[in-house]
DNA sequence: CTGAAAGCGCTAACAC
DNA sequence: GTGTTAGCGCTTTCAG
């Protein structure tokens, strides 16, 4: 069949030296030889269109440059844009990326970790913030490097000392400033729309609603408050479907919400689509602001308001901080990083009906 | 700081064994060795919470239980459904998925393949269906074995015997039932909306539309047809900002179409926001029809009518098939398979303004 | 400057 | 049943 692929040692015989000359060449020692040797290797490596096997370099060193990245799914826009930002990150870094869809799932999210390390992976991001890090820090203590997305794991890690850094986004504010815009704009009965609160950014994000809720002196309505069931998923395939049945059910309630809080942008457009059904407009019927400005948010109709993560930015020092502790080049104790959360303002709230009645008259 | 990472040599050791009986164990060999000694290899491996070293492994047998998965970008809710598919798939059969976005550049594919293939991964899916096969082949001659998605091989194969398999939908016929659809509903001129054509399966989906039109007895106008340029990328990422450049665009000229159909979703739902922009509705306005069917289209105002093609699906039987033949459970000359788009009505498309405004009188 | 030799952790004959 | 042995392809001392 196709050709035997050629080795090291077909690469020095060709070009009539020694492995280790040609290894030197390989790994940046050129100091260590003659140009004309090196001239000699170059052209027999071309001629056999030679590729140095990783596995075999790996086993001698222990390490591959490759990442490790366990997401809930990447059929999620947003998990879809996350794994692009590290893989860019991790490319201009010359390292690939190993990708796993956990769905939330810790013992799927170990397991992951657990084989990726058995392939000599030892840096690995972990998208979601699930309710405990036990999983990832029995991990950690096997030699894993850990970085965490969206939790801080500074608390944590002073319990623990794990040494799993993080990034993440104020959730709290950016709960918080998504709910005093629609406060601003006049509404009192503000919906909550959420799969599954087991994850420390959603508690954080309701956290931040009820705390600007709380400030502008309103009392939390439980009739306001939809949560999917975790025995559906997470919303994270189903994230529309999921926002769009919240919608329906909240805005069918006896005095119904004029303005949805959505824990994501699917969420978001999905309410769209449930307020649709209803024969409701947005934002004339009622207003919805969403969580993390996925690309979609903008074309939406109305386009989506909603609060931005810089994720680009997020995962470019999520990679590198991770690869500089890979390669020792960054010691000490665990970091946490934390970035602002932005308001997008476009066109999917406005003041609520009665407002608008109220001027018209 | 944490404990050496146990070898088989411990394992052994403490089992008061020898590595090879350790290695039959962990490669299913059960009848070579007594109940006894298995025990006692059991409880030392679980005392040392042994897992075996992969990459070590590999240099042996030379194979890794992963697969290559390279797509022109996850960031796509197309592709994203792809890749998560993909794992599944490979997942539910033991392998891994090495992630890739290429951006349907052949040089960074074949670049991608390439160190795949020095990490021992011996299957690659190449996503997109690039013009020229010429690196993939050569891919395939250095002994990878790939498998292309939505373009079929069986012709380019015929001719070089490079053993490509294929999974694709017919996109001929994709491009000439939506057209179809929108024919039957009354529409004479319908805008065709695409990203570069440098993509065998738009090549495809237009020749359908093509089809159809000379089916009917149209003949095609070069004002209703808008190509992105390849210069901004192929609207992978932004898919829908070009969708909606190009609806607007298309929408502005004198005569304008009555229906559009785009060369996918992300370019439908695009147009969408082209449509509003201009005031104008869809589908009252202006009908849109797209292709693929992702998970948006439903959930999207108005629902899209789009021609799906079975993802789910096509990409199990893409998996197992690269997967029997890595596995030498399948030989022969390469297989190409081909499934049927199906049209999917939902209320993007309604019968042109006219006459409608017709049938109002 | 260059090469010989040892070995990374595991597997697969092949003995015992 | 079980252990010994010889590598897989590469890196890395350490002599020449």
């Amino acid at each position: 069949m196709s050709s035997k692929i050629a080795t090291i040692e077909d690469v020095a015989l060709l070009a009539k030296t020694s492995p280790s000359t040609v290894s030197n060449l390989l790994n940046g020692r050129l100091d260590r030889m003659s140009p004309e040797t090196r001239d000699r290797i170059e052209r027999a490596m071309a001629q056999l269109s030679y590729t140095p096997n990783q596995l075999a370099r790996q086993l001698k060193t222990g390490q591959v440059p490759i990442l490790g990245l366990i997401v809930p799914s990447v059929a999620n826009p947003f998990w879809g844009s996350f794994a692009q930002f590290v893989e860019e990150a991790a490319c201009s870094r010359g390292y690939q990326v190993l990708l796993g869809n956990a769905g939330r799932d810790p013992a799927q999210e170990e397991r992951y970790a657990e084989s990726l390390s058995s392939y000599g992976v030892r840096g690995v991001i972990f998208g979601s913030s699930p309710l405990s890090l036990a999983h990832v820090q029995a991990l950690v203590r096997r030699g894993l490097r850990a970085v965490t997305f969206d939790r801080d794991t500074a608390q944590f890690d002073r319990q623990t000392e794990s040494e799993i850094d993080s990034v993440t986004i104020e959730n709290v504010k950016g709960g918080r400033i998504a709910t005093e815009y629609l406060l601003s704009l006049g509404h009192r009965r503000i919906g909550f729309l959420s799969g599954p609160l087991r994850t420390v950014s959603r508690l954080e994000r309701l956290n931040g609603f009820r705390t600007a809720l709380a400030n502008a002196g309103l009392e939390p309505d439980e009739d306001l408050f939809w949560e999917g069931s975790s025995s559906h998923g997470y919303g994270d395939v189903e994230g529309a479907e999921f926002g769009r049945r919240a919608a329906r059910e909240l805005l069918e309630r006896p005095n119904p919400p004029t303005a949805l809080f959505a824990i994501n942008d699917m969420y978001a457009l999905g309410a769209y689509a449930g307020a649709q059904d209803l024969g409701v407009r947005v934002p004339e019927g009622v207003s919805i602001v969403g969580f993390d400005d996925i690309t979609f948010a903008e074309v939406a109709q109305p386009p989506l308001t909603t609060v931005r993560q810089p994720l680009r930015e997020m995962l470019q020092v999520t990679v590198s901080m991770l690869i500089d502790r890979l390669e020792g080049r960054r010691l000490g104790p665990a970091d946490h990083l934390t970035f602002r959360p932005e308001l997008i303002v476009r066109a999917s709230a406005a003041p609520p009906a009665k407002a608008l009645e109220a001027a018209r008259r």
